[in-house]
This record gives C-alpha cells, sequence and structure tokens, in this order.
DNA sequence: TATAATAACAGTAATCATTACTGATTTTTT
DNA sequence: AAAAAATCAGTAATGATTACTGTTATTATA
C-alpha cells in the first residue's frame, strides 16, 4: 500500500517537527485542529501510526504514563517522566554510557535481546521550583 | 483505610505467590476462579491494586504490553518481555552494574531523578528453538 | 456471644485511549 | 478527463481498567 500525500498528514508531520515535548495524538489533534477545523481524531491516529511504521516518527509508550506521545527525533535516546506534570523531557546520557547494555543483559540470558526501553521518573524543574515557593 | 482480611485476596496473593512468569489480572481471575467460582474481575483487580498500594506485590506496567503485569517479588530486579509470545521473564543483571544508573542521568539533567524504568525486548529461548525447526 | 460498624464482595455500568468501519472526498495514474 | 485507489470525517466498537450499588463477610464492641 503506497502511501499517498495528504494534506492533513503534512501537517500533522509539520506540528510534530516544531515540538520538542512529545506531545499526545490528543494535544496534536487540537493544534492541526485549527488548521484543519473538520479533522478527526481518528485521522491524527491513523497518520500517526503509518508516519511511525515507516520510520519517520517515534511512537512512545511509556507505562508509566498510559498515552502514547510521539517524537519527531527518531534517533534513540532517552527519556524523564515528570511524575507531578506527567511531561516528557529528554535526557542525555553518555553517547557510550549504556551502549553495551543489551550485551551486558545478554549474558545471564539465554533468549535473543533486540533493544531495550529505558526512561526515568521524578520531577522536572519546574515542578520543583512550584514546590519551593 | 484499614485492611481487612478477605478469602478472596488470600486466594490472590497465594496464587501470585506460587507463579514466576508476572500474571495478568485477566489470568489471576481465571485461576482463582476455580475455588472462588463466584469471584469478579473488578475484586481482582481492586485486590491487585491494594496489595500493590500496600508494597506487597509489584504492578509492572511495560509500555511494550499495553497490559499490566503482577509480581509477588517485590524486590527490583530487571524484565525481558517476548515479542513472540510476550512472555515477561526475570532478568538477573550484575547487581551494581546499573546502580549508578539514576546518578549518571542526574548529571546531564536539571530536575529530580527519583526512579528509572528498564526492560528488554526480544526473542525468548522457546520462540528462537520454535523458529528453528 | 450477640450486635453494631465497616471493609469487601459480586455484578454491572462507565471510562478512556485507541482502533475499526463506512460512504464520501482527494490524490494520483492512465 | 476519467478511472483507480488511498485518505478522509464521522461514528461505532474495542479492551483494559475503574467506579458504582445493594448485599455479604469480617472485625470490634458491648
Amino acid at each position: 500500500m503506497t502511501m499517498k500525500y495528504s494534506r492533513q498528514r503534512a501537517a500533522i508531520l509539520s506540528y510534530l517537527q516544531s515540538r520538542k515535548d512529545h506531545p499526545t495524538a490528543e494535544s496534536i489533534y487540537l493544534s492541526v485542529k485549527e488548521e484543519f477545523p473538520n479533522i478527526s481524531l481518528g485521522t491524527v491516529y491513523r497518520n500517526l501510526n503509518q508516519l511511525a511504521e515507516a520510520g519517520m516518527i517515534a511512537k512512545h509508550s511509556f507505562g508509566a504514563l498510559g498515552i502514547d506521545r510521539f517524537d519527531y527525533n527518531t534517533s534513540p535516546h532517552y527519556h524523564f517522566i515528570c511524575n507531578c506534570c506527567n511531561a516528557v523531557i529528554d535526557l542525555p546520557l553518555e553517547n557510550d554510557a549504556f551502549s553495551v547494555i543489551d550485551v551486558q543483559a545478554s549474558e545471564g540470558f539465554d533468549g535473543l535481546i533486540r533493544e531495550h526501553c529505558l526512561y526515568f521518573c521524578g520531577m522536572c524543574k519546574n515542578c520543583l521550583n512550584r514546590q519551593a515557593e
């Protein structure tokens, strides 16, 4: 099934490109709705999945959140989730600090490890400040 | 709200203690149902959450699965998820290999990191063998 | 040991994110 | 320009989980 151009999909991709906060399908829907008042939430979901399938965006399913987040940045990197405001923030780690993580895990395990999922939880800077007031 | 004894909760806890495969609420329900034919799925969920809240069991929400898994083993340890059969298997890691992981992540981040979630994905031994046939 | 207080129950309805369906509309190809 | 096919908007369905309600089991009190 070849991918045909659509204005809605282009708008979704363009919006995602402009954000660094890993928006949800719902918030993408609300934003794109300003340009396309008739767009349907189902259309947003369908296109997000299509784009993720094509490797053009990343879909993150953090168990701690329960709601999927989407990311224009497809290069492998880690995330921090604020337990207070549910913000998802990029977290830079030493490049090779965890490049050996799968190899290391494989040593004590008799299956095939293909990848890992790692994210951090706590309180973001904003919430820490707000709490200190 | 003090916790009052209940035969259903005792059965749920006892069943969980006997398993190492991190069962779902649904499968716990089906098993406990053999002893308590009238038990309700809602009762299973309510008690599992209560036990998790009390720190007597662990609730794991792996984004890769979408369904919660429950664990009698509350000591911190890591898991492997088979993308083929969805099995959740304990994965032993060198004790101190990742004890510094939160500290290391904190270095490049200006929020407060309290914990992390790490799990591995791939293909388990059984599925590898089945595939080789 | 009766009884009063209340947590827990079974059964069922509601929630919420996400996916599937359908007839109409765009986009692309011929 | 017209045919073929992907995409759409709108809506219904799904599936895991939670909330509600009148009844029952457990615990505390007299």
